[in-house]
Order: structure tokens, then sequence, then C-alpha cells
RNA sequence: GGGUCGGUGGCAGAGUGGUCAAUUGCAUCAGACUGUAAAUCUGACGCCGCAAGGCUUCGGGGGUUCGACUCCCUCCCGGCCCA
């Protein structure tokens, strides 16, 4: 007996802590409500919380980074927190992302994809931690068990009604887009996670809550279990209200390089600026009103994009991700590091490839066409000096080890064979 | 099963016999400017070609026509209504 206590973790009660949690702004839904959650956080019984995603991408993004840091918080406090991959529900695709077409994977890819999750998550998710690390549940593990009549028992306790009451299929149905029948299973199965795992909370993005819900209704009636559902505020410019996607310009992956990575919080509108630091980053809600009173929004931004390279790279990558953009970006210098791409031999003539060739070979540009325009827009230069429109060819006593340059960051170092 | 409407470039969405390589918006790229790779403004945005021009695109296949994204046939896919 002494031998388990020494493995149970002390739940922290610290009404400051979970305020601390509780009122940073991420979080934005609780259900049924706020206080009974800081109740049963206070109660100091260990709860079982969980966040799943669908392991449909190589990569995270920032969104996906925002709701682990609120598990991880969650998890500090001693409760056991699941990070559920959501291998099954991934092949239906889930409604409120339209865009998230049904993919078939194999075990391997989900495990692949996983293990760069994993890398890209592992400095604000604990995995290793000795006593209370992250647990990982594949949901194939029980939704593939199933059979036709559990599954009937459990579309049972929904109407189609209910169903359709999301706003996702209400959308579609007025837009008179196609609904796929599967896809009403979609928060049939989400719901049967959470009785799968017995969980007390599950977090998720408000986009989520529909689905998360259902589990809700699933633990009530068949766990007679009052579960929690906790929702996170999807990052969205502020001004604008575009959310951070791909779509939009603005989506920023985790498995993106320090200085890339840097690169992509600065190219982000002013808009996204605090919610990124308050989803985002450690910053505390005090320094981020400092932040956001400076008198040139870029200076917060460059520190957001410092915080930010800081947690998945580290304090000197993000250090140097932070001098590359000023010397390259704002300083306009060339960076240490320029990739270097040998000219080709073209023909008999002693001709080398001329500016063109050699743009599209060294991936400076997608077409001949492509470089043809960027040369006519002035967006090229050598060594400092604009290319002019015309056929260029490179030559190997004026042009050798130059840098050419395409649009603003863009480097390559001409080099002739030997 | 019947009726009807539809399937267009990364996405959304116009076009409905030649002037269409296809309006526009988003995304993207280049330039100017700036406070930054923000915002704003300008331009570009199928491929080849220095150019003239050529080539391949509007669900698949076939046909009509001097000429089709546009008309016809057929197949595939979807919405709506009816059964």
């Amino acid at each position: 007996m002494t031998g388990l206590l020494f493995f149970m973790t002390k739940i922290i009660t610290d009404e400051k802590k979970i305020d601390e949690i509780l009122e940073r702004g991420v979080l934005v839904d609780f259900l049924p409500t706020k206080k009974e959650l800081k109740e049963a956080l206070l109660a100091g019984k260990k709860l079982r919380f969980y966040m799943g995603a669908d392991p449909t991408a190589k990569a995270l993004h920032l969104g996906h980074a925002q709701n682990l840091m609120v598990l991880e918080d969650f998890r500090k406090l001693g409760h056991e927190v699941i990070f559920l991959i959501g291998d099954f529900t991934g092949m239906i695709g889930d409604p409120s992302d339209k865009s998230s077409a049904r993919v078939k994977q194999t075990r391997e890819e989900v495990v692949e994809n996983f293990s760069n999750w994993k890398k890209q998550v592992k400095n604000i998710l604990d995995f290793n931690d000795a006593v209370n690390p992250v647990q990982i549940k594949y949901n194939s593990e029980w939704l593939s068990k199933l059979n036709y009549g559990e599954v009937l028992e459990l579309a049972s306790n929904f109407t189609v009604q209910q169903m359709l009451e999301r706003d996702m299929f209400d959308k579609r149905m007025k837009e008179e887009k196609p609904i796929y029948l599967h896809e009403f299973l979609y928060p049939l199965m989400q719901g049967y996670d959470s009785v799968a795992m017995d969980v007390d909370v599950e977090l998720c993005g408000t986009d989520q809550i529909f689905n998360a819900l259902a589990g809700r209704t699933l633990m009530q009636k068949l766990k007679n279990k009052n579960k929690f559902v906790i929702a996170t505020k999807l990052i969205a410019d502020e001004k604008t209200k575009m959310l951070m996607s791909k779509s939009n310009g603005t989506g920023v992956f985790l498995d993106l390089e320090a200085n890339d990575l840097f690169g992509a919080i600065m190219s982000q509108p002013d808009g996204m600026l605090r919610p990124l630091f308050t989803g985002c980053t450690r910053v505390t809600p005090e320094e981020i009103e400092d932040l956001m009173n400076l008198e040139n929004p870029r200076d917060a931004k460059i520190r957001l994009a410092y915080e930010i390279v800081k947690i998945y790279h580290g304090g000197e990558a993000a250090k140097k991700a932070e001098e590359h953009f000023v010397k390259t970006i704002q300083k306009k210098e060339i960076p240490n590091d320029v990739p270097e791409q040998i000219v080709k031999w073209v023909d008999a003539y002693n001709d080398y490839e001329n500016v063109a060739d050699f743009m599209v070979s060294s991936r400076l540009a997608k077409s001949k066409g492509d470089a043809k325009r960027k040369v006519e827009q002035g967006g090229v230069s050598i060594d400092g000096e604009k290319v002019i429109v015309g056929v260029l060819i490179l030559n190997s006593e004026t042009h050798n080890n130059k840098i050419m340059k395409v649009g603003k960051f863009n480097f390559v170092k001409i080099k002739f064979p030997e």
C-alpha cells in the first residue's frame, strides 16, 4: 500500500494556480459551468483530462500547441492527461473541417505521423515524467471493436434533429451541399472515446464543442457521470476575425526550422499578436499588456517570434533566428549560410545556363515563365545589382561565387563547375 | 426508379458557340512604401518561347461545327424534389 502511495501524484489545489489556467483567456467555454469545474479542481481529486487529434497531417500547428499547453498545465497540477490519437475517427474526417478529406491511413502512417508530432511537441508536453507522464492512446483500440449492434445502441442516444442542429450541418443543408451519413457518426465516435477512457474532462477547440457534448451525453447516459467540456478559443486575428489557417495564409506548422518559424510568426498580421501571445507563449498577461502597448508592433512581434521559437528550438536557436531575421530582412544583408547551386553547362558554344534556367534548377522559380516574370518585376539581383530584362547567360568569370537574390529572402550562391 | 439542377484553375465562384488561358475574391509571388516578411498600394499569377507565336487545360469518353468551357450523345460523380 505504501508502495502504491509512493507513485500517487499529489494534486495541487492552489487556487491561484488554478485561476491562472482558467483565467488566462485561452479557455473560453466551460460546460456545464466554470464554477463547477473549479470546484472539482479545488476538491483535490485526481481528474482525467483528454484531448484528441486526428493524425491526418504530418505536422501539428500552433492551434494544437495552444491546447496542448493547457493540457500540460493541468498535468502539472497532478491530473492525469491523455493525448488521444484519433486514428479511427481520422478515417472519417471531422465534418467541422470541410477541407479534411477522408484519408485512408495505414497503421504505419499513423504511427509515423505521431512520432513526428511527438518530436514537435516534446517541449510543451511531458511524455517522460517519471510519475505522471502524458499518456497516449489510439481510439481504434476501442472503436474498431464495436459491432453493428453496439453502434446502433450508441446511435439510439441521439436524434437526427440533434445532429442537424450542428451549425456545420445546418450550413451545408442550406447551401445544398452533401452531408454523408457516416459524418453523423463522427460525434458519436468521439463521444464514445470519452466513455471508453472514462474521462472527467475533455479539452477541445470551440469548433469541437458539439462533438465533445456528444461525449457528455453518452457519459451521462451510460456511466451516469458528469463530464466537463472545456473549450479553447480558436486562434484568430483580432481585427479581421480570420482564423489562423493554412488557407488564410496564416497557418504555422510546428515542424518548421527555427529561422522559418521565426519568419512565419513575423509574417502574421498584427491582429494575431495578442491571441498568439496568450495562447502560444508563457508570457504573463501583465507583460502581454505592456507588449501590446509598444509603439511599434514590430517589436512585440519580434518578441513573440522569439518566445515561440524558444519553446520549440531553445533559447540559443531563437536568438540566432532573431539575428538572422534582423540581418537579412531588416538590414537586407546577405545571410551567413547561403546554399550553393552549380551552374549547368548548356551547349558547345561555351555557354552556361541563362538566368531563368538557373533559377528553375535552384528552385528560385517554379518555371521559366515565373523566372522571367520575377526578373521583369525587378525581383532578381546578383551581388546587389538588379538583373535587367533580357537573356543573361551566366558566365564563369563574372558570376562565379556571386550571390543571387530573388525576392526578399531567397539567396543562392552561383557556383561554376571546375 | 422518375424529374430537375450542377461538376471550371490551390480554394471559393463567374462565364454558357468565336473577342476565353478563362471576370472576381482568397491564397501565392514580385515591386513600391513603411513600423516588419504587418497594413496599404502596384503588378504578376498554365507550360514553352527574346519575340512573333506555339502547346496543353474548364468531371471522363465520343460527336456536331471553320471553331466548343459553352450545343448533342454517353458514362462517372453530387445537390434538390417526387416515389
